[in-house]
DNA sequence: CGCCTATTTGATCTGATTCAAACAATGTGG
DNA sequence: CCACATTGTTTGAATCAGATCAAATAGGCG
């Protein structure tokens, strides 16, 4: 039973592990046949929260989610951003505890997909099952990657990369247009990102405008010049692991 | 065939697995028959390098080894340490190119597995491949948990929590006798694993040592007080996803 | 012993935070 | 369709945690 509209299939979630993981047609549609609950979330809502034990896991279908842990003194820390095509919390397939939350930043589309259900495919189908893992180890590559930045980069650096990122896998799932993509995310949010403070977050962006990088106004973020941005962010796709080579 | 010296059985892999996952006894004899290349790695010898393709990956035995980047203008990030039981690059067994480095930080005794030698022990017991992803998932929470320290922890918090994690997981390993353990870190690769200057380091230190908190001499590392560095690191065992109640 | 590496100390500097307040945009209900 | 509330952005000034630079000790080891 697939209680998923027509209008809302799984095919962003075969989109994206085609994107990293080389499916055979047979794969794809048993996939595509998974049950899905899709519901509309809205923005600043917590999809999973830190302790749960949850039974299922969250597939995006649009929108834009974050990932964060609150610590002692009350600061947020986002440890990753996720649209469409992926499954933030796919880990509670193996870790029955969260140890962090999953908040939606605008509304969004999720697909919540069974644990059970998920199990059954990966033993019916052992190479989605590796496809998986393989999305797992990718998310883990991308935290790496944001240690090194919040670690051993400048605040530019450290934005630079952000933006550099979140084109690059927008692009994949198709959600930019030429060198532009919705930004939904506040400057409160990229600080709590990166290890930075709202107002420093606004003073570079300015810088990067003034500079010609980049514009960004009404929820829209245009990349002017991407080498100097991918200069400035020290940015290498390649821990991204995607399979087909980047138009750009 | 297992080339593996006698003196050097697989035993610290199944005791790691068996801390984050219910094994059969077939299945850890399994693990235990896995053919291994047992080697002695020199102090500051990388054993995998960023850009490497490797066939196989390594299971620390005894030492401490390290997982390190290096950014744009020459500075290292330290991703995290490993030591007895840990497989630090068991992801490239999905990802194919490394996206880091890995480097012994004392003498180290290491098991190279075959990847291919991997796939078959997972193919036969499945079971164990459900270890080795829970692994590597718990991997990512320790990324996410630095990363939360790096971006919005004081100096002293940072590194109170690292002490505390590395004290829980070297207890786990019977690496820590009461709550002494040996500590063969210098302050600079602290400094870089948590992203601070060697400098800095080494006042938190002295601080902490000014206040009764641990004691550190002759890499040996002594916690005087756990309760209260565990406050100041606002350390929960939990993201480490142990199995058994931890005994402190 | 002598070399090399690690730790320690002091002085100075700076990128980023914090606090505070104005301003712009967006949405809501009457 | 406007008044109001709310949330996000921008600006300025003061401050600070931690970096950097430089140089002195202290260990460890062949």
């Amino acid at each position: 039973m697939n209680i998923c509209a027509p209008q809302h299939s799984l095919a962003p979630l075969v989109h994206r592990l085609a994107c990293i993981f080389d499916l055979s047609e047979a794969e794809k549609e048993a996939a595509l046949a998974l049950p899905a609950d899709v519901r509309k979330i809205k923005a600043g809502q917590d999809l999973v929260r830190e302790g749960d034990r949850p039974s299922r896991s969250c597939l995006i279908l649009d929108g834009f989610v974050c990932r964060y842990a609150i610590t002692g003194d009350g600061k947020r820390q986002i440890l990753a951003f996720h649209t469409r095509g992926d499954i933030p919390d796919l880990q509670s397939l193996h870790l029955k505890v969260m140890d962090h939350s999953l908040a939606a930043l605008e509304p969004s589309t999720v697909a919540f997909l069974a644990h059970e259900d998920l199990r059954r495919l990966i033993t019916q189908h052992p190479r989605i099952g590796d496809a998986f893992w393989r999305d797992t180890l990718i998310d883990a590559a991308v935290f790496r990657e944001w240690m090194i930045g919040i670690g051993r980069r400048s605040a530019h650096g450290r934005i630079a990369h952000l933006l550099c990122e979140l084109f690059v896998r927008l692009m994949t799932v198709g959600m930019a247009e030429g060198t532009s993509f919705r930004w939904p995310i506040t400057q409160a949010e990229v600080g709590d990102a990166l290890g930075l403070s709202n107002v420093h977050v606004n003073r570079v962006l300015q810088d990067m405008r003034a500079d010609g990088l980049i514009s960004l106004a009404g929820g829209l973020l245009t990349i002017h010049d991407w080498p100097r941005l991918k200069e400035l962010g020290e940015f290498n796709a390649t821990y991204l692991h995607i399979r087909h080579a980047m138009p750009i």
